[in-house]
Parts: C-alpha cells; sequence; structure tokens
DNA sequence: GTTCTAGAAC
DNA sequence: GTTCTAGAAC
C-alpha cells in the first residue's frame, strides 16, 4: 500500500470512533433496516478512496455487512476500465444484495449522476464521501506513489489533479444523496473509515449533510436540504404552493397529497404512510419518500382543457383510456396525472373513470401539486414531465408551459431547439434536460416532452370548432405519443426495462409521428397518407409552418445533405458506374452495390431504381412487390457469398433511418469483421432494433400498410452489446476483440427466421 | 501522457 | 456516410 496515501491503514482494526461520525449515533434503527448502501466516493487522485475503500471493505466484512468495491483503476481485469464496467459491476452488486463503494472520482455531478440513480432504482441509500483534501496534498501522494492502479503517478499526476479539481463540484442532497460526509483531513478520514466499517446490516445512517466546516455553523440533515429548496423551488406562475412554515407544520400532507384512484391502492397507502412519517419524523422522511420508487415516472398534466377549452368529460375518457392501455403493455413504468388544484375537474373525472377499469392503480394515479416541484414539494419523484406546449415550442403563454419553461431555466430552451423547431397538434417531442437545469437538479427531471393537443378555442391556432370526432383522435394521439416518447426514454434507464415487443414495434423516439398509433386506433392507411402528404402541401398559409413541420411530424420530406446523394446517383444513373468494381447487379428495379466502407466481410447493398422512395418512412404497400425484389435479390446474392465462404451467417434489413438517401436492403454478414466498423453508431444500427429485418418488413407492409419504424436515436447510443450473447463492452475495441471470438449462438429470435447460413439453408420469402 | 468517444463539417 | 479534432477519463 502507498503509505502516503489515505493517512489510515490501520482503520479496519479501530473501531472505536470519534462521536460526531460514530455509527452509533448517527445510526437509527429503522423498519427497513439492513437496506443497502451505494457509497460515492468523491475526490481527485491522491485523495486516499482506494485506501478509504479498502478499508471500510475490511471491516464491513468484519461488521457483517457484505459490500462490492468498484474500482475504476482496476475494473478491467485489473487495469483501468470504464464507467459503464463500474455501472455495470455496482448494478451487478446490487443485484447479489451487497452495499457498495464506488471508487472513481466523480468529482463533478454528471459523471456520478448515474451512480445515484443505480442506487435510487434499487431503493438503496446512496451516499456521498466527499474526501475534499488540499490540493497540495493530493498532488504529492499522487506524484510520489510508483505503482498506481490508473496509472495517475510521477510527474503527470501533478496536472491531473489540477485539472480535476478545477471542475469540482461538492455533492448535493438535490443530487439524490441521502447523506453526504465531507471530509477535510486525515483524521475526518479515519473517522468515515470507522463508521462504515461499523456498520452492521442492521443500522442505517442518518441522512444529511456531515462535516462541511467551511461555511459557517453546520447544517445538519435535511433541514439544510429543506432550506435551499424553500429559497430555489418558489414557482413564480403559482400562487397555489404551501410556504415553507405551512410545510414545515405539515400541511403539505393535504395541500400536495396523491390521490389514489382506487381507495386503498398499494402505491396510495404506501406513500401516506411516508406522509405520516414526514409528519411525525420532518425531514428525514421526506427524502425517503423521494426515493423509494424503483418505477421510471411520467408526470403529465391534463392536455388542451385549459386554454384549448376540449370537454373535459371527453378528455377524461382518453385520459384513462390511453394511460390504463399503456401502463398494461409496459412494465416498470408509472404515469401520473398532475393538476395544481385540489378541487381540480379533470382530476376527479379521472378518477371515476379509471375506477371503473382494471389495472394496476399504482402505476397511473392523480396527484395535486405543481408539476415543476413534485420532487421538492411534493415528495414525489418524476423522471420525465410532460408540458402541455404550445406549436412554437417557445415559453411563455402562462400555464403549465411557461411554469415548467420558468423552472427548467434557459437550459430547456436551448435543449428543445436542438430537438425540433415547431409541432404539430397530437405529436410529442422530447427533450432531454441538461444536467445545468435547475429542474434536472432540484428536482430530478432529465426529459421534457412537449405535447401539442387538440384545439377548441376560437382564439388560439388550429381551432377544431368543436369537431370532437377529430379532438378526441388527436388526443388519443397526442397521449399516445407522449407515453410512447416516455417507454423510449424509460428503456435507457438502469434497471426499467419494457418488454422488447413493444419496444420493437412502437415508433417511439425523440419524435413521434404516432405512425403505429394512428393504426392501433384504426385510422386507415389513406387517412395516414393524407396526413403525411398535407405535410408537405404547399397551402398557402400555412407554407412556412408546413415547412417546419417537415423536420417534425413527418419522416418523408427528410433534407439530404449532399454526401448523402450518392446512392440515389447510383440508382437513377446506373449506367454511368457499370464500370465500377463495386456495382455486381443492374436491374429495372434495382442495383447491387458493394458497400464503400462494408461493417463485415461481406456487406452490400441493394437500392431501389424507384424515384421518390427515399427511405421506408416512404414505402406503402403498393411498393411491396418491389420490397420483395429486393429481398430476393439480397438473397441471391448472400447465397453466392456463402458459396465462397461456408463459415458466414447473413441477414437482410434496413436501417428505421438511414443516412443515405434512396431506399436500400443491406445484405451483411454478421461477423463484422470489417476496418470501417468503427463507432457505436456504426454498431447498434445493425444490431439494435434500428435494424429492420427485411421479413419484417415485408410482414408489416403487407399487414398495416406501412413500416413500423423505430426512429428513435438512442437505439444508436445504446451501450455495446454483442449481438451474440448480449455482454456488454466498454468500448468498441474491446466490443471487436469480442465479437471476434465470441462462439454463442445468434439470440433465438433471429435464429427464427432472420439469418441465413449455410446450416439454416434458405430464410424468408424469395 | 494515452485511449477512446462524440460533435462539427462536409 | 466519412474525416478531423476537441474533450473526457484517468
Amino acid at each position: 500500500m502507498d503509505p502516503g496515501e489515505g493517512g489510515s491503514p490501520a482503520a479496519p482494526s479501530t473501531s472505536v470512533a470519534a462521536p460526531a461520525f460514530r455509527a452509533g449515533a448517527d445510526a437509527d434503527t429503522r423498519e427497513d433496516a439492513g437496506k443497502q448502501v451505494v457509497v460515492i466516493l468523491v475526490g481527485p487522485p491522491g485523495s486516499g478512496k482506494s485506501t478509504f475503500a479498502e478499508a471500510v471493505m475490511a471491516g464491513a466484512a468484519a461488521a457483517g455487512r457484505p459490500w462490492a468495491r468498484v474500482c475504476q483503476d482496476t475494473i478491467g481485469k485489473g487495469k483501468a476500465g470504464t464507467k459503464i464496467q463500474c455501472l455495470k459491476a455496482a448494478a451487478d452488486a446490487l443485484k447479489e444484495g451487497k452495499s457498495v463503494l464506488i471508487d472513481r472520482c466523480n468529482l463533478e455531478r454528471e459523471q456520478r449522476s448515474d451512480f445515484v440513480k443505480l442506487g435510487c432504482t434499487v431503493q438503496a441509500d446512496v451516499h456521498a464521501v466527499f474526501l475534499d483534501l488540499p490540493a497540495k496534498v493530493c498532488i504529492s501522494r499522487s506524484v510520489s506513489r510508483t505503482s498506481h492502479e490508473g496509472n495517475v503517478q510521477g510527474g503527470m499526476a501533478a496536472m491531473v489533479v489540477n485539472r480535476m479539481l478545477k471542475n469540482k463540484q461538492a455533492p448535493l442532497l438535490t443530487e439524490g444523496f441521502s447523506r453526504i460526509t465531507f471530509c477535510t483531513d486525515d483524521d475526518d478520514i479515519k473517522k468515515a473509515v470507522d463508521m462504515y466499517s461499523a456498520l452492521g446490516p442492521s443500522h442505517s445512517l442518518a441522512s444529511g449533510v456531515f462535516g462541511q466546516k467551511s461555511k459557517g455553523p453546520v447544517q445538519t440533515g435535511i433541514m439544510k436540504f429543506l432550506k435551499k429548496a424553500d429559497t430555489s423551488s418558489v414557482n413564480k406562475s403559482s400562487g397555489t404552493m404551501v410556504t415553507s412554515s405551512e410545510r414545515k407544520t405539515g400541511q403539505q400532507n393535504t395541500t400536495l397529497k396523491q390521490e389514489n384512484l382506487e381507495a386503498g391502492g398499494a402505491c396510495s397507502m404506501q406513500v401516506e404512510k411516508k406522509l405520516d412519517n414526514l409528519k411525525e419524523k420532518g425531514e428525514q422522511s421526506k427524502e425517503r419518500v423521494s426515493s423509494d420508487t424503483s418505477l421510471c415516472t411520467l408526470a403529465f398534466p391534463s392536455i388542451s382543457t385549459a386554454d384549448f377549452q376540449f370537454d373535459l368529460e371527453k378528455a377524461s375518457e382518453v385520459i384513462v383510456d390511453a394511460a390504463t392501455d399503456f401502463v398494461q403493455k409496459h412494465d416498470n413504468v408509472r404515469l401520473v396525472l398532475v393538476d395544481l388544484s385540489q378541487k381540480s375537474r379533470i382530476l376527479s373525472l379521472v378518477k371515476d373513470k379509471a375506477a371503473k377499469k382494471s389495472f394496476d392503480s399504482s402505476r397511473f394515479f392523480t396527484f395535486v401539486g405543481d408539476i415543476t416541484q413534485l420532487h421538492s414539494k411534493g415528495g414525489l419523484q418524476c423522471n420525465v414531465i410532460a408540458n402541455a406546449a404550445n406549436w412554437r415550442l417557445k415559453p411563455g403563454g402562462g400555464g403549465v408551459n411557461a411554469a415548467i419553461f420558468n423552472a427548467a431555466g434557459e437550459a430547456l430552451q436551448h435543449a428543445t431547439k436542438e430537438c425540433a423547431d415547431t409541432l404539430r397538434p397530437g405529436n410529442s417531442v422530447a427533450v432531454p434536460l441538461p444536467s445545468t437545469s435547475p429542474l434536472h437538479q432540484q428536482e430530478g427531471v432529465t426529459h421534457v416532452i412537449h405535447v401539442l393537443g387538440p384545439n377548441m378555442n376560437p382564439m388560439r391556432p388550429d381551432c377544431l370548432k368543436n369537431d370532437y370526432t377529430k379532438g378526441c383522435n388527436v388526443l388519443r394521439e397526442a397521449y399516445n405519443s407522449v407515453f410512447e416518447n416516455f417507454a423510449s426514454i424509460a428503456r435507457s434507464y438502469p434497471g426499467k426495462q419494457n418488454d422488447e415487443t413493444s419496444s420493437r414495434k412502437s415508433a417511439s423516439g425523440v419524435i413521434s409521428p404516432n405512425d403505429s398509433k394512428t393504426k392501433r386506433e384504426g385510422i386507415d392507411d389513406s387517412e395516414r397518407t393524407k396526413k403525411y402528404n398535407s405535410m408537405g402541401s404547399s397551402d398557402a398559409p400555412n407554407q412556412a409552418r408546413e415547412e417546419d413541420n417537415k423536420k417534425n411530424g413527418g419522416v418523408t420530406n427528410k433534407t439530404w445533405g449532399s454526401w448523402a446523394q450518392s446512392l440515389y446517383e447510383v440508382a437513377m444513373h446506373p449506367e454511368k458506374y457499370k464500370n465500377a468494381d463495386s456495382i455486381l447487379e443492374i436491374s429495372d428495379e434495382f442495383v447491387v452495390l458493394k458497400d464503400l466502407y462494408p461493417k463485415a466481410k461481406r456487406h452490400v447493398l441493394v437500392i431501389s431504381r424507384t424515384d421518390g422512395l427515399d427511405s421506408l418512412a416512404d414505402v406503402k404497400k403498393v411498393h411491396l412487390p418491389l420490397l420483395r425484389s429486393l429481398h430476393s435479390a439480397g438473397l441471391k446474392w448472400a447465397h453466392k457469398f456463402l458459396e465462397e465462404d461456408a463459415s458466414l451467417t447473413f441477414r437482410l434489413g434496413y436501417h428505421s433511418v438511414p443516412s443515405m438517401r434512396q431506399l436500400h436492403l443491406h445484405v451483411i454478414s454478421q461477423d463484422f469483421n470489417s476496418p470501417s466498423l468503427k463507432n457505436k453508431k456504426h454498431w447498434n444500427s445493425f444490431t439494435s432494433a434500428f435494424f429492420l429485418d427485411s421479413v419484417d418488413v415485408m410482414d408489416d407492409v403487407d399487414q398495416h400498410g406501412s413500416a413500423t419504424i423505430n426512429p428513435d436515436e438512442k437505439l444508436l447510443a445504446m451501450e455495446l452489446r454483442c449481438h451474440r450473447c448480449r455482454s456488454a463492452h466498454p468500448n468498441i475495441p474491446k466490443l471487436k476483440s469480442h465479437i471476434g471470438a465470441c462462439k454463442s449462438p445468434f439470440p433465438s429470435h433471429l435464429l427464427k427466421d432472420k439469418l441465413l447460413s449455410v446450416s439454416t439453408g434458405r430464410t424468408g420469402c424469395s
């Protein structure tokens, strides 16, 4: 062990600790005794994280508490690894019932937020231990060490430590920690080590901030947090929030009360109980209410029933139908309809109607409160909130829209602008909320889904003039779009997976054109066609807006960069290129071309020659014979390649959202052994739900008249998983070395009819 | 210092 | 789609 680091090598054998940090003094024996703890160490190289972790591990083992240390410096088979590896190791340890020490620098909020989330997901207590030693101490220790696991040592160490400290952000309770311990010298560290070492399985530590010395008297526990919330979370747009003094006397129990749809529903009981605790115990329970959920939660306002004057009775029917339908189809998600007023008529209508339905009432309920302060003032943690936006996606206008833009700050405006310019009724757009936004920091909201509902107010744009047939359809589309976008976000939360079928089949994504939803509602193809055509039309008064909406609702009128035109050129004028080695076949219907940057040993494109078919989004039932021709040609070439190399396996399919213009089918061998496969996007575009198997596309077009595409950009940013054994890998080089060696069989859903090899023979239709 | 990723420009 | 490069991570 490096004698200069940590300063407390004797800690594991020490059982007596100073009073301020003694486990016995801070511990309260609670009902949930034995709860797991995630301790996130925060500190630069040289601050003694590893010594701390090792000492706690040793001591805790003696105290009978199973801990795992997740150390980024050693996680890659003894060498430095990645954050993803750490997250996985931590998740695995938590699954095994262990408490976890996260031993990595974690100096910035962003770097530790995923670990906080992980802890919240399994309902563990999440603590931070901030090893806030003077920079010169950390530097001198890291400079002098000679065998650091992460190779931060020697002359370079000073630079690394200085650079990291420049960006350090002290942990805050609002990040989701229930306890933060500051250590500013070796003595503090020793006390903290002793405290965690002595923490037996039947104890837990009190919530709050401990050991912070710099700013006057130490604020203990949650009071600091409450004080912070008082000054920072006043909602300018709402005059109905409880004041700080009301909260302290427990009045928030009535003002901000969750109203379960079915009396005595499990969730209601749980929250009521916790709110009772809040009354009795004051500050502590409050934190526990907020972190007490493993469900990814969407809070949404009633759409169109305020300014857009939509009939409440009809709206409530749509809400209940859409929401109950959604929670029945998706696991691990929760929907909460929120309104400011306890007398809200829409809430009572929804409650009444929902009470007559049978579904899991803990996963859809109503809540009275301010949608921008659900966590800090209502004790309800919502990962995602929906916003009843205006078509320009601009702040202002009063109501929920103004409140959300106000609360989220400029970060939301910028983030929104990056996602979309405008919105059509019935559509929604999910905007990731930057971690700089107060709404993210204080309320834990990671995404805002803007949605535009139908308008019945003649003073507002696109008034439907009481056409409630259309109105209800648009409102239903709006809710479905929000929910599908939410499902897509929920899938990216650790441990919050939805079922495979719905994820593959849904058209959810950053921008949801509601394609799959209209099908579900029984709107026929001609109607959908009309919808898309109208978006591209040049109807005089709305031309500018329609132009904007090409980016939004429809995918058919995407603009293509000059670099994206080459396949179109080849398809339109193949004769110009017929002498090129890369052209394998030319017919009236298609051109077969070797991919210029093949992502596998064999990778060809079968390009349609039909002008106007830019991508799968343009395909209609009339194109089914063309799809079959492309598929046959693909099969033919795959067979040819199999004759040359019998070890290959082929898959035929389309990219949901292609980068190159002109409909083209990929025929690609599943070795993915190619230097041109260089990044995550390449990998995920062929191995995630972004890749749509040709046989599925043909079925879909046959049955529904169009292809159910999944335009979710997140699919391309997903973690890197082996397409055979599904193991996760931290980066492309490591993934590639794994897939070169992986001999696992392909997943069964592919083996069924999606793969072509010598052993499987001819696959799909011909 | 190196390795790798992600965003901008084309 | 690619290349280039800044920045993240340690």
